[in-house]
This record gives C-alpha cells, sequence and structure tokens, in this order.
DNA sequence: CGTGCGGTTGATCCGAGTCAAGCCAAGTGG
DNA sequence: CCACTTGGCTTGACTCGGATCAACCGCACG
C-alpha cells in the first residue's frame, strides 16, 4: 500500500536483461558493442530499505545504477548529525568516479536493485566510451543544477518555505494515485535531514499545513495537495 | 596591495597565446588539432570587479573559461537576498553547458580575463574530443562535491562554525604573504552571501576570534591565522 | 501484556536576524 | 583646505524562529 510496491519494481528490474545499465539515458546512447562490454562487468546486488551501499570516506572501489528503489545520499557531522545532499532514483549512477574516495554514504531507503562495476574497470570503459562519458557529464551538470538550488534553500528559506517547496517537487515529481494521493517515500526523520529542519519542526508545520487546508495527510506516509497554488505562494515568500 | 595584485595577473593572461583554454587540466589532454580548433572559437574578454558574464535564468549562448579573476555563483530570491553557489577561480569552466539556460548567475567579483566560446561549437568540439569532455567531467564531479559539503555546512553548522571553516579554507588555499597575512577576496557582504550569515553576524564573529586571539585582521580584506589547531577546534564543534 | 519505534504536541531557550547608530576612509565639490 | 557625502564595516539592543527537552500517543511485535 505505501509507496509504489516496492516488490513489484523489483521484479520488473531483476527480469530485465537487455540494458546492462539501467539508465536509459545512458544506455539509450551506446552502441551494441559496449552494451555487451558493460554486461560483462556488472554484477546484481540487491539492498533491503537502510543498508548502505558506499560509506562516506572509504575507499571508492565500486559504482552502481539504480534499478530499482530510492537512495539517500548523505553527509554526517562529528556529532551524528546527518546531512542529506541528495536522493537518487532509478536511472541514476551512484559511487565515487574518477576520484579514490566516496564522498557521501549511499543508503537504500527502500528495498533495492543496482547495477555494480569494479570502479577501475568502469572507468576504463567509459575513457573509450565517448557516448558514456558525455552521459555522466550531463547527468553531473544536473545533479550540479539540483545541489545549488538546494544550498538556496538550506541557506536562505524558512522552514515553512522548505517544507512546501518539497511538497512542490514531490508532487511534481510524482503520479498521484486515484484517491489523489502521493506517497511519501522518506521518514519524518529524513525529511528533516533533507531540509535541515529538526523532525519537530517538519512534524508541526506539516500539521499547519493541513489545519490551513493546502494539504491533507491521510497517514503520514502519504500526501494530497488540496491548494497547490497556495502552497507555491507558501514556497516562495 | 590588497588582493594579489590583479594588473599583473591580467597582463600575465593576456599575454598567454599557446594555450586556447585556460584551464590547465583541460587543456594538457587535447591533442594539438584540437588545441588549434578551440583557438579559433575563442574570444577573449575583460571585466571589471562587479560585472556580470551571465544571468540566471538568461539563455545559455555562451560558455568560458577563467584565465584571471574570481567570479562567485550565486542565485537571488524574488525578496533581493543573494546566495553564493560557489566561487570560481582561474582554470575553472563558468557557463551552463548542455542546457538551455543558466542555472546560476556569474558575477567578476575582481576585474577578470576570460576565453569566451559560442556554446553551441564549444559543445560540438565537446562531442568530437573525448579529453575534453572527461576533463569537463572531472571537474562537474568535483564542483558536486564541493556543493555537498556546502550543503552540509549552511544545513548545520552553526556561525562561528561557518566562519571558521571558511577562514581554514582559505588559509589552504592561499600563500601567505611575508608577514603572514592573507588575502580575502570576498567584502563581508559577499562572505554573509557565501555562507548563509548577515553582514553582522559575520562582522561580530571576525571580531569574537580575533579577540580571542585565534586570528588577526590588520585590514578589512587581510587575515592573519594565529591559532590554526584553534580555529580547527573551533570550525569541528 | 510490556516494549520500542515513529510521530505529535507543548514549554522553554538561545542563536542569529533585524533595526538602528555610529565609525572611518575615500571621494567630491565649493 | 574644509564641509559634506558615500560606502563598507562595526557595534549594540531587541526580537523571534526554530532547536531542544520532555511528555505522550498509537501501533507493531515479541
Amino acid at each position: 500500500m505505501q509507496l509504489q510496491s516496492p516488490r513489484d519494481d523489483m521484479d520488473a528490474a531483476m527480469s530485465c536483461n537487455t540494458c546492462p545499465v539501467a539508465d536509459p539515458a545512458i544506455c539509450a546512447h551506446l552502441p551494441p558493442s559496449q552494451r555487451i562490454a558493460l554486461a560483462a562487468l556488472r554484477r546484481t546486488e540487491t539492498l533491503r530499505a537502510g543498508e548502505t551501499f558506499a560509506w562516506e570516506g572509504a575507499d571508492s572501489v565500486v559504482v552502481a545504477t539504480i534499478r530499482a528503489g530510492v537512495f539517500k545520499r548523505s553527509l554526517m557531522l562529528a556529532d551524528g548529525r546527518e546531512q542529506l545532499v541528495g536522493l537518487a532514483f532509478p536511472g541514476d549512477m551512484v559511487g565515487r568516479l574518477f576520484g579514490p574516495v566516496c564522498d557521501h554514504s549511499l543508503t537504500a531507503i527502500t528495498d533495492a536493485v543496482l547495477c555494480v562495476f569494479p570502479r577501475a574497470a568502469f572507468e576504463r570503459l567509459a575513457g573509450t566510451t565517448p557516448e558514456l562519458e558525455h552521459a555522466l557529464l550531463v547527468q553531473a551538470l544536473a545533479d550540479l543544477s539540483r545541489a545549488q538550488r538546494q544550498m538556496l534553500m538550506l541557506a536562505r528559506l524558512s522552514a515553512p518555505q522548505r517544507v512546501a517547496t518539497f511538497l512542490l517537487e514531490l508532487a511534481e515529481r510524482s503520479r498521484p494515485d486515484a484517491a489523489g494521493r502521493i506517497a511519501i517515500p522518506l521518514s519524518r526523520q529524513q525529511l528533516g535531514d533533507l531540509l535541515g529542519l529538526s523532525i519537530e519542526t517538519v512534524s508541526r508545520k506539516l500539521r499547519d499545513f493541513e489545519r490551513s487546508g493546502h494539504i491533507a495527510l491521510p497517514d503520514y506516509r502519504s500526501l494530497v495537495v488540496r491548494d497547490g497554488p497556495g502552497l507555491a505562494a507558501l514556497a516562495a515568500a
């Protein structure tokens, strides 16, 4: 019921044998010979929600593309507080390329399936496959752009603005079900870590929006946007 | 006196005719034929401190490499508040590649010299020059990594921690002069915009560090680190 | 049944933003 | 040469948003 039925997604991903890397954006540009080369390198790995694929500061020995599931990219402070620096969805490339150490941790927040490649081998392949490197560059630039907007949000927006902004982005990216409900793929804690807020503040602001009629929260992992324009107004100022 | 004498830098950059793009990291990997192709595309442009090279939201028609000077990358809020999302130094590539609109503004904060290329032509060249695209990818990944640490800072660190972190990074990147002084390339306002703090808070925290003996501020554009380890302790917690 | 976990709610506190003066050095014009 | 302005910076007083601390709720699970 909650989320988009991860089991089905996982089965679909596992049974897909046509494309060696899950990302259509990458795969579409590969000549057949390179697809085969990629396929020969890969290893499929499944993770349960909560399991970590890579640790910040650890040696970067493998990279992967996501076939199914959602990952959080995070950094930790010495005192244990965590900050999410991004999310990764099916099709995204994860892991540190062209660098010896991982610059952030990667943790599955739903059950997930990955195509894992040894980093060195993948880098060699990229070096001889301009289409692949181009796709990686385009993705990195898009990530960079997103990271910059996130910086603006973290540095300048108030708590309600941050929550409203997140809800709007989520709504834009998700297809609502028949009842107009959207799955919230994060716990309150993760939401706080993403928005740079305490868990209590997240909870309160969601409640405020519900009381003011902008949204409904049928359960704490679901969302219905009742007044998009109103929410957008809150997000902007 | 303040900064590293931008005039000299500019003259040096202007008289450099051997390398079509200022970035050694890019240029070193280019075969001679491609260097010539790049050179044919380029146009040299000089900007005075405060002039803007690209506006957030504007069509992306040109890209450039920095030969001399420092640029700020910034985003603006509707209410006029600004957030710096990064700095760009000589050798860095600026401007939006592979996208129709600029995702942030670029403003010279010192006098500067650029090698400007039409975006479309540069992209075509990149498409046929794997070494160039590889260099761009490596740079984008490094930028991304830096952006992520910046996110952590903006979301989680206290004002004194942010200021201390910045001072340490600056000290690490700069060569002090004979008197141990380091040039601060930003105004208080820009410092605030970078660290997500008000100008008053920046001023106060710098003063606090001076009074506590961690640093000295001979003038408001110069810095002497008196107690690096102590400053590092403040930055961490 | 307890127990633990995720979430909510309330009370309190403090850090940093805001507002308002004031300082100082560099113009600028009479 | 001096009065006046201007812009970047500092300092102080006050305010308030969001963190923190602490209960408490409801549900799943052993």
